[in-house]
RNA sequence: GAUCGCUUAGCUCAGCUGGUAGAGCAACGCCCUUUUAAGGCGUGGGUCCUGGGUUCGAGCCCCAGAGCGAUCACCA
């Protein structure tokens, strides 16, 4: 097949062809050592200093400035970038000086994987640099990258910003803009200090069925597919919440999974259809053991990421010291509206959400209503990580009825950045209940919500042959990771964010 | 799903009331040769997202479509 190539690529190719010509092998097999990273050496480097004496590191060559018999270059490891000075009779001491006026001069290019041997220096300008003694090419890139430059006033030139590209061609995007390497970094130092935390307290990490036959454990529409050899239908899971308290059951007293979790829904900035869940159950405790738990655990991974409790999102500071504000979700309403529901049958809601001009429908239920005024009033002015706690029980088929409140579970949820971060309650384990709830959950899939819960007879089993009483969590990790690096979209903390298939052009 | 916006060189972007395509960086060549976004001179590079239409003439106007984004709806 024809495919059309730049004048970058062709000149790029004849490149290779010279260097392959020239008998050096531009894709080499072998093992290339490595005695230090870019960074190590300029935050460590002291003038003077008998250090560095000998080094070897390998990169992507990134910018090069030719001089006749001197030249210098910048190569990038996977920690930064750091300053080549290249002298031709050093690199070529014998009489033949091809490597340095053939290859080095002409037939690299910016994007070539490079490893070189020296020793480190400072240049007349007091930039920390290596001199080089030898230079081998490690593998050769055909296809040019975009060419970031940072100016003296800190501007950056020529950034890959197109958010197609960004996500289509993440490599790229990792190559040329520092700061997506950062996020990501920090993101996995953030899963690394949450499963840290939890196995130290003694949780168990598990792996359970993303493959169901009965999804459940969340209010969503799932993908299916089909197995052949079994000719049955299976759901990717929306939830692993129920496989999880069956291992409650089973004796365990705190398990926990990171799990990918798929629904088959709208796209947006807050939403891609694969997405990461942390959920955690643990044995004997409730809903407000939990939010100590919670509040401990954010706090140790603001701390853990950015070495203070403050982080910043946007144009807010927030601020993840214990402990955290709390309100049940009738407070919160009546804190920014002024008005008290606590006690509304479903016609007064209706009239007071009318009045608060939230669009209602008859098929809304009062703990639809009451969501969706919290979600209209409140929401958006929290900022301040903050409990919401003590949800209609309508709305939550899997958690426990209140210990004191009628028509309330135990429930909570932690709003931070005017977004939901976790939810969480007492779990519901009385087994006659939980079948109610699901019973409740077929009739309204029967009067047409798509995503109404399924009737899952095994879990009732479970649940029937006794399940302690527990607190779980679920918490949205692409949601968390957006506050921790400060992310605009959800896209920004995925590597491959979920994109229509890209069209072929040849 | 609805509305609006965007799509021009490898990258970032200009392109007027419709007159046949521009800059910076990158590339190529020469000069300079310890530079700091190195500099100077020069050269090449385009399916102006795709397909139709209007027009003597379309990057620009009209229609249809694609991709991406924003907002809304949906998503507790």
């Amino acid at each position: 097949m024809e495919r059309h190539l730049s004048e970058q690529e062709i000149i790029r190719r004849e490149n290779l062809n010279k260097i392959i010509e020239m008998g050096i092998n531009p894709f080499p097999n072998e093992t290339f050592e490595i005695s230090h990273s870019a960074k190590e050496i300029i935050e460590n480097f002291k003038e003077g200093s008998e250090d560095f004496g000998s080094v070897q590191l390998a990169g992507r060559l990134m910018s090069q400035r030719v001089m006749g018999k001197a030249s210098f270059a910048e190569i990038q490891d996977s920690s930064g970038r750091i300053q080549i000075y290249v002298n031709r009779d050093e690199i070529c001491p014998g009489e033949n000086k091809t490597l340095y006026n053939q290859i080095f001069k002409k037939n690299l290019d910016l994007g070539d994987i490079i490893g070189i041997k020296g020793h480190v220096f400072i240049t007349q300008t007091g930039t920390i640099s290596i001199h080089v003694k030898a230079l081998v090419l490690l593998s050769k890139s055909v296809k040019p990258l975009p060419v970031v430059k940072t100016d003296a006033e800190g501007k950056v030139h020529d950034g890959v910003s197109d958010p197609e590209f960004k996500y289509r061609q993440r490599y790229v995007d990792l190559t040329v803009n520092p700061e997506v390497r950062s996020t990501f970094i920090k993101r996995t130092k953030m899963i690394n200090a949450m499963r840290k935390f939890m196995t130290d307290r003694g949780y168990l990490e598990v792996e359970t069925p993303i493959l169901q036959s009965i999804y459940g454990g969340a209010a969503a529409r799932p993908f299916k597919t089909h197995h052949n050899a079994l000719d049955t239908a299976f759901y990717l899971r929306i939830a692993n919440e129920l496989y999880l308290k069956r291992l409650i059951v089973g004796g365990f007293d705190g398990v926990f999974e990171f799990a990918k979790d798929f629904r088959n829904e709208g796209m947006s900035r807050f939403h891609n259809p694969e997405f990461t869940m942390m959920e955690l159950y643990v044995a004997y405790k409730d809903y407000n053991w939990m939010m100590d738990l919670m509040e401990e655990m954010i706090e140790y991974v603001a701390q853990e990421i950015h070495g203070t409790t403050k982080v910043k999102v946007g144009d807010n500071i927030i601020s993840f010291k214990r402990p955290w504000k709390r309100f049940t979700m009738f407070e919160a309403i009546e804190h920014y509206t002024g008005i008290d529901i606590s006690n509304m049958d479903e016609a007064e809601l209706r009239t007071t959400a009318k009045s608060l001009k939230i669009h209602v429908d008859d098929t809304m239920g009062k703990g639809k209503l009451i969501d969706e005024i919290f979600g209209e009033q409140c929401e958006h002015h929290l900022i301040q990580p903050t409990f919401i706690t003590d949800y209609p029980v309508e709305m939550s088929p899997l958690a426990k009825k209140h210990r004191t409140k009628e028509g309330l579970v135990e429930r909570f949820e932690v709003i931070c950045n005017a977004k939901e971060i976790c939810n969480a309650f007492t779990e519901l384990n009385d087994p006659i209940d939980q079948r109610k709830r699901f019973e409740d959950q077929l009739e309204l899939g029967k009067r047409g919500d798509e995503e109404a819960m399924q009737l899952d007879e095994d879990y009732l089993r479970a649940l029937e042959y006794g399940m302690p009483p527990t607190a779980g969590i679920g918490i949205g990790i692409d949601r968390l990771a957006m506050i921790m690096t400060n992310a605009e979209s959800i896209q920004d903390v995925l590597f491959f964010p979920q994109m229509k298939p890209e069209k072929n052009k040849d």
